[in-house]
DNA sequence: ACGTTGACCT
């Protein structure tokens, strides 16, 4: 099997020169091995398929499936209509069906979907527990669960994956109490079965229910440990994870990929570095790379945990990147101050074929933010629109404005804010506000904090920062209004708080609490 | 020779 886009390139070419090309037996192996190899190699496969002179249905077939799974499932629908109206000698087979229902599912296209259904029981197909399944699956996910209904409880010969076809949808969708009701009802379930129910309640930061559903389970396998396990991470209750993974293995499941990459985000978040190399260890023992998620996970954790000298480690001795992988270690040299570092990984990362996203823009501009990089910023922030073709969000105005208000250009900043789309500005101006106060920039301050209150009046940071301001300047009469004003809100202040780890343990302390 | 339902990183 090939495994490289080359390798399909040599066999290619060899088929040509001998002729083997010309058998469409040959031509499907050679199709199919590109349309499912790992690589990126969907549109060789198109290619090829284009090339041949006549297709047969098994062609069709691969390259639709292919399609239907891939961030363009509409190929997929354009493929199908050629296979009906271009070749009057082809049909489409049970396998076609399959294939196009589900990119009419994951484009929630119910009316094609409606007219394959027809095309299904006039070619007597309806008998096909795959086709039927996969119906089911489409009518949920386009959100028609009567439809769905209607047509299991007439299935003749439904079986448990027609009910899982609709649990899931349910699941998706956040639908946690539709999806128990139906849960409840299901005459026969599997391991699957209570999988999905198990990740609907975790994803919906019902951890109790999950905790229940889980307890519950007779069977459980690595996909319900992970599931209760992300659960907890989503939650930020890091060290929950922490301990479900002791009786994981307690419990002798073997963790996977996922696993430990949830364990690590778990790491990072609390600073738990003992624990973080621990899972690093671990992979190492057992012989499992550190490549693209994990790649990611472990810089991730590296960095966040403070050692930027060990996720630089991971990331040059990783074979497999993706954007996120130099994502992360963007980030990482940008939350601990060097910027040009950040930059430079970028340049490379560029220089390497890839193409920056919405994230790596974050990364870079904040970095030049915490680095005091100005001339740098605006450039990166005007290439993003012009050679990346990325809009900016509140993210990367809020980056901007923030190094802006830093060097203390406040009315640049400000006449950047009043350029941004008008959705969500409030942090942006809470964040000039507090670049005012430290620059003792009263009038604008005011200003800012007008508008701040006039947007949200529950808003607290309007408050505080305009009260500090005053009572920088000795405004006590103002202090003590303001500060009326926001008990008669009931607006108060969150307090803050932060985390360490000492000799592998995480501590937890609140702003103003003893250290003893 | 092909098919239905599964959770993860910035």
């Amino acid at each position: 099997m090939a495994t490289s886009i080359s390798e399909l390139h040599q066999a290619h070419a060899y088929m040509l020169k001998t002729g083997l090309f010309q058998q469409p037996f040959a031509a499907s192996r050679l199709m199919t091995a590109a349309a499912s190899s790992s690589i990126d190699s969907l549109s060789y496969a198109h290619t090829i398929f284009t090339q041949t002179p006549q297709p047969n249905t098994y062609m069709y077939n691969t390259l639709i499936r292919g399609y239907a799974t891939s961030p363009t499932p509409n190929v997929a629908l354009f493929l199908f209509l050629k296979l009906l109206c271009d070749d009057q000698d082809l049909l489409p087979d049970k396998y076609t069906y399959t294939f196009v229902l589900k990119a009419c599912a994951s484009l929630c296209r119910v009316k094609h979907g409606k007219q394959i259904h027809g095309c299904v029981i006039k070619n007597g197909l309806s008998w096909d527990v795959y086709i039927c399944n996969t119906l089911l699956h489409m009518y949920a996910k386009c959100g028609c669960f009567e439809a769905a209904r209607h047509m299991l409880d007439r299935m003749p010969n439904r079986d448990v994956v027609s009910w899982n076809a609709v649990l899931s949808v349910y699941v998706e969708m956040g639908l946690v109490d539709l999806a128990f009701d139906f849960f409840s009802e299901m005459p026969v379930k599997n391991l699957e079965s209570w999988n999905f129910m198990l990740s609907g309640y975790a994803n919906s930061g019902l951890l109790d229910e999950a905790r229940r559903v889980f307890d519950e389970m007779s069977v459980k396998d690595v996909v319900s440990w992970n599931a209760l396990i992300t659960g907890y991470a989503n939650s930020g209750r890091y060290n929950e994870v922490l301990e479900l993974f002791d009786d994981m293995q307690r419990a002798r499941v073997k963790p996977d990929n996922h696993t430990l990459v949830t364990l690590l985000s778990a790491c990072a978040g609390i600073g738990a570095l003992e624990q973080g190399k621990w899972v690093h260890a671990y992979m190492d023992r057992n012989g499992i790379e550190a490549n693209g998620f994990l790649a990611t996970a472990l810089v991730d954790m590296y960095s966040k945990c403070g050692c930027i000298e060990k996720a630089v480690e991971v990331f040059d001795s990783a074979s497999r990147k993706d954007v996120s992988t130099w994502n992360a270690m963007i980030t990482g040299f940008s939350v601990h101050g060097f910027g040009e570092q950040a930059l430079k990984v970028f340049s490379e990362m560029v220089e390497n074929g890839f193409k920056p996203n919405d994230v790596t823009f974050v990364s870079l501009l904040s970095a030049c933010s915490r680095a005091g990089l100005l001339f740098e910023s605006h450039e990166i922030f005007d290439n993003m629109f012009s050679i990346y073709g990325i809009k900016p969000k509140i993210e990367h105005y809020g980056c901007l404005v923030d190094l802006l208000g830093r060097f203390g250009l406040l009315k640049e900043a400000e006449e950047l804010v009043e350029k941004m789309p008008q959705k969500d500005v409030l942090i942006i101006w809470e964040s000039l506000l507090s670049a005012c106060r430290n620059h003792g920039n009263v009038e604008l301050a005011e200003h800012i904090a007008g508008k701040l209150l006039e947007l949200n009046p529950q808003d607290n940071a309007g408050y505080v920062q305009l009260s500090n301001i005053h009572a920088s300047k000795g405004r006590w009469s103002d202090v003590v209004d303001i500060r009326r004003k926001m008990r008669e809100k009931l607006v108060s202040k969150k307090p803050g708080g932060s985390v360490i780890e000492v000799n592998g343990v995480v501590h937890e302390f609140l702003a103003g609490e003893g250290m003893i």
